[in-house]
DNA sequence: TCTAAATAAAGACGAAACGTCTTAATCACG
DNA sequence: CGTGATTAAGACGTTTCGTCTTTATTTAGA
């Protein structure tokens, strides 16, 4: 059974989080901020890491700003979404529906949690019956 | 930033799911379940698996059969509550109703899934009011 | 009881993942 | 131009994880 890398490693999601706070940033401030009294050899810790966020395109790197600026192509939620159909494919056939039941059987929701839940499930029937 | 191991890995995933679907089982027959026509050597693997999923606490090892019998001691939901978790932490500051929203946002429920969601808030509404 | 087959137990191994670091080329700016 | 910062490419070491090897132990059958 071959081994699968991971989507978002730790280190990356810790320079992604960042972006997603700030739009964008470069290289030397992103060090800065996860590195802070950190020695130059961080510097190229970072490059690598949005390096490699490039070639698995979670981030744009804009060649026409100098230093080269860095940003997010993807949403956090996006990238929740993906996680939850991972362990959807992995442990539900696929199906998301057992994760629904889980998170609502499981977790403490509070009354106001429970209220909004049911307020995004009508306006989905809304949505389907056409009245938008 | 410290590499952090998987709680269950694939491979071990998929002894867990036959033993989630069994109930418990022996490494002869979870063999030559996950490789059918498998040399001899594959019954090491699985052993190893299971040795693993032991130590780690997601399986429980019956030394009075013989040959040993394996059975888990964690639910597949159980499971999926810990990777949604993860989710969770890694992404949305630890809590789990920003999953909600994702799931009820995203996946594309049917009115049956909708309706059967609120019956599941409605329940909840009872406990907390006390009536059960 | 003795032997052969099966199982248990412990460990080793190699490829890949991943965080980190090194080095060399390139650029802006005084 | 030359100095400091940035880009670019790659190497390195540790850990992970799937797999395999070897040896000890147990059961079943002759």
């Amino acid at each position: 059974m071959a081994r699968t890398a991971q989507d978002v490693t730790d280190a990356e999601l810790a320079v992604l989080q960042l972006l997603w706070d700030r739009g964008r940033d470069t290289i030397r401030r992103l060090t800065d901020t996860l590195y802070p009294n950190g020695t130059g050899v961080h510097y190229a810790t970072v490059q690598k890491l949005l390096e490699r966020l490039e070639g698995k395109k979670y981030v744009k790197r804009n060649r026409n700003d100098w230093p080269h600026s860095f940003q997010p192509t993807v949403e956090r939620a996006d990238l929740i979404g993906h996680r939850l159909q991972m362990t959807a494919d992995k442990l539900c056939a696929g199906s998301l529906a057992p994760l629904l039941t889980n998170l609502v059987k499981g977790s403490r929701l509070t009354a106001e949690e429970r209220q909004s839940l049911r307020v995004l499930l009508d306006e989905l029937d809304d949505e389907v019956s056409g009245k938008k």
